[in-house]
RNA sequence: GUCCCGUUCGUCUAGCCAGGUCUAGGACACCGGGUUUUCAUCCCGGCAACAGGGGUUCGAAUCCCCUACGGGAUGCCA
C-alpha cells in the first residue's frame, strides 16, 4: 500500500481555536502512527483577511503544540504550492476537465456543477423559492469513524465564483487530488458535504480518499459547537495563560479519543502508538476547562526545577517581580518550595510575590482570624530577639531554636507559625514555613518582622 | 422544512462491533475523612448515568424499530 498523506487544511483567520488544533492533531498523530506523512495547506483564497499576521497565528501555534508538519508554508515538498492562493493554474486545470466531461455550465457569470440524475422543481421551505433538483444517485461513503453513510445530493453547486475565484468544495477536492492525499480526517460538520466531494472526485475519476469524521467540540455551556468567541476557544490565549502544550495536547486528545483504558495522562510517544481511528469517538465532545487545568496542573508538578524555573523566569520578569539577571539559586530556591502548590503557571507570580518584593499585600481576612486567636505581636516579640541572634539561618537551627523556646513558654512549637508566616508573607497558607524562612533570609525576616510589631 | 450524524454519572469517557463476567468501571468536578503548622499535594471514602417506548432473545447498556432530544449541513463562507 502506498504511503499514508494526510493534510491539515485551515484558512488563516487570525484565529486557531481549539477544534481546529484538535483536527490538526488527529491528522499529525495519525501521519505520525502509520509512519506517514502530514501536510500543511493554506486555504487562503480568502483575500480580505491579513493572511501574513493571521498565517503566523496559525504557525506559531502549530509549532508550540509541537505538530510539525512534513510538507507546507517553510518546509515546502514536492506537492506545492501549499498555498491556495498560488494554484490557480491547477484549478484551471481540472476545471477544464470538468468542462471537457461536460459536468459544468455557466448560470449567472458562475461555473456550476452540474448533477447526473432526473431534475424536477420544488418548492423548498428553507430558501423559500421554487428551487430546481436532481434526483441523484445517493453517494455512499465507507467513514472510518462512522460507518457506512449515504447521502444524495440534490443541488448543483457553484464551482468558481463569478469573479473568478473557485469555492472551497472544488478547490478542496483538487488539491486533495493533486497532493495525492489518501485520509481526509476533518469535523463532522463536513460529513454532510462530503456527497459534493465525492460527486466531484467521480466526475474526475479520481477515487475518494478515506474519510474519517471526527466529533465536534461543543462550547463548554449553552448551544453548539465551540467558536472563536467562547471562553478557552483560541490555542494562543493557553499560551499567554501558560498552560504546558503537552497538556493542552493531551486534552485536546482526548476530547472524542481515548485509549480504551483507563489511563488519560499519556506522553506523546504512547498517543501515537496508540491513535487509530477505532479509538475516535462519534458523539460530539463538550469542552472542559477544569479538567484541563487538572491535566495541567499534573504537568507542571512533574517539571524537574531547571524547567519549571525556565518557564516561571519570563513570567516573574513580567509581572516586575524579578530583574532580568535574576539570582538564578535564589530563584530555584523559591521555587523548589512553590512548583508543589502551583496549579498554573499563572497564578505563580501571585503565589510567590513576598519572596521577591517587599510590597506584597497582606491579606486582612487572615489578619483579624490570627488576632482573635492570640496576640501575633507578642508572640512575635517573644521570638525576635532570638532569631536576631540565631548565627546559622537555616531550617534545622529555627526549628531549634523555637522548640527550645516552646519548652519554656510551655507552648508546642506551631503556637508561633501562623505568626511568622503572617508577618513574612501576608497570608495564612503557604510552603512549608521553616524552609521558607530560610530561603527568604535573616535580613528579611527580621525587617517584616520588625515592621509588623511596630 | 429537508437531509446527515449522534445520545452511558454535571463533564470527558470504558463497556456496544463479536448479547450473559455490568449490583455499569475510570477521570474531572463536587462532598466527607485522613496526612500537613497552613494552603496545595498525597491517601481513603461518598455522590452520580445506560434518553423514553416497543420488539428479538432464556438473557439487552450491547441487536432491530419508533419517538424525543442534541449536533451538523442545506452560501457565488471555509
Amino acid at each position: 500500500m502506498s504511503e499514508v498523506r494526510v493534510r491539515f487544511a485551515p484558512s488563516p483567520t487570525g484565529f486557531f481555536h481549539i477544534g481546529s488544533a484538535r483536527t490538526a492533531l488527529f491528522n499529525w498523530l495519525y501521519a505520525r502512527h502509520t509512519g506517514g506523512r502530514f501536510i500543511l495547506r493554506i486555504e487562503d483564497t480568502d483575500k480580505e483577511r491579513n493572511t501574513e499576521e493571521a498565517l503566523r497565528v496559525l504557525i506559531d501555534g502549530m509549532r508550540w503544540l509541537g505538530l510539525d508538519w512534513d510538507e507546507g508554508p517553510e518546509v515546502g515538498g514536492d506537492y506545492g504550492p501549499y498555498f491556495q492562493s498560488e494554484r490557480q493554474k491547477i484549478y484551471d486545470e481540472y476545471l477544464q476537465r470538468l468542462v471537457g466531461a461536460g459536468r459544468t455550465y455557466e448560470k449567472d457569470g458562475a461555473i456550476w456543477f452540474q448533477l447526473e440524475g432526473e431534475r424536477y422543481t420544488e418548492y423548498d421551505d428553507y430558501k423559500k423559492a421554487e428551487i430546481e433538483k436532481v434526483r441523484a444517485a445517493p453517494v455512499v461513503i465507507d467513514d472510518a469513524v462512522r460507518g457506512r453513510v449515504e447521502r444524495a445530493e440534490e443541488r448543483d453547486f457553484v464551482l468558481v465564483r463569478a469573479d473568478g475565484s473557485p469555492v472551497f468544495h472544488f478547490v478542496n477536492v483538487v488539491d486533495d487530488i493533486a497532493m495525492g492525499i489518501t485520509h481526509v480526517i476533518r469535523g463532522e460538520d463536513h460529513l454532510s458535504n462530503t456527497s459534493k466531494h465525492v460527486e466531484l472526485f467521480r466526475a474526475l475519476e479520481v477515487e475518494p480518499p478515506i474519510f474519517a469524521h471526527i466529533p465536534l467540540i461543543l462550547k463548554e455551556s449553552g448551544p453548539g459547537k465551540m467558536s472563536k468567541r467562547d471562553a478557552g476557544a483560541l490555542i494562543d490565549n493557553y499560551e499567554e495563560r501558560g498552560f504546558l502544550p503537552a497538556a493542552v495536547r493531551n486534552y485536546i486528545a482526548l476530547l472524542g479519543w481515548n485509549p480504551k483504558d483507563d489511563r488519560e495522562k499519556l506522553d506523546i510517544d504512547e498517543i501515537i502508538d496508540l491513535f487509530d481511528f477505532p479509538g475516535i469517538n462519534k458523539g460530539n465532545a463538550r469542552f472542559d476547562e477544569r479538567k484541563l487545568s487538572a491535566l495541567n496542573a499534573e504537568y507542571l508538578r512533574e517539571l524537574n526545577l531547571e524547567s519549571f524555573a525556565f518557564l516561571v523566569r519570563p513570567r516573574l520578569h513580567l509581572a516586575g517581580l524579578v530583574a532580568e539577571d535574576v539570582d538564578e539559586d535564589y530563584l530555584q530556591a523559591v521555587l523548589r518550595l512553590c512548583q508543589p502548590k502551583a496549579r498554573s503557571l499563572d497564578d505563580l507570580a501571585e503565589l510567590c510575590d513576598y519572596f521577591f518584593s517587599d510590597t506584597y499585600t497582606m491579606d486582612a481576612k487572615q489578619g483579624e482570624k490570627l488576632e482573635k486567636k492570640g496576640d501575633p505581636k507578642a508572640l512575635l516579640g517573644e521570638i525576635l530577639p532570638l532569631l536576631e541572634a540565631l548565627d546559622s539561618f537555616d531550617a534545622g537551627s529555627l526549628q531549634s531554636m523555637l522548640e527550645a523556646h516552646a519548652v519554656v513558654k510551655e507552648q508546642k512549637i506551631f503556637a508561633y507559625f501562623p505568626a511568622l508566616r503572617y508577618a513574612v508573607s501576608g497570608r495564612a497558607g503557604g510552603p512549608d514555613l521553616l524552609p521558607l524562612l530560610a530561603v527568604l533570609g535573616s535580613d528579611r525576616v527580621l525587617a517584616r518582622i520588625q515592621a509588623f510589631i511596630a
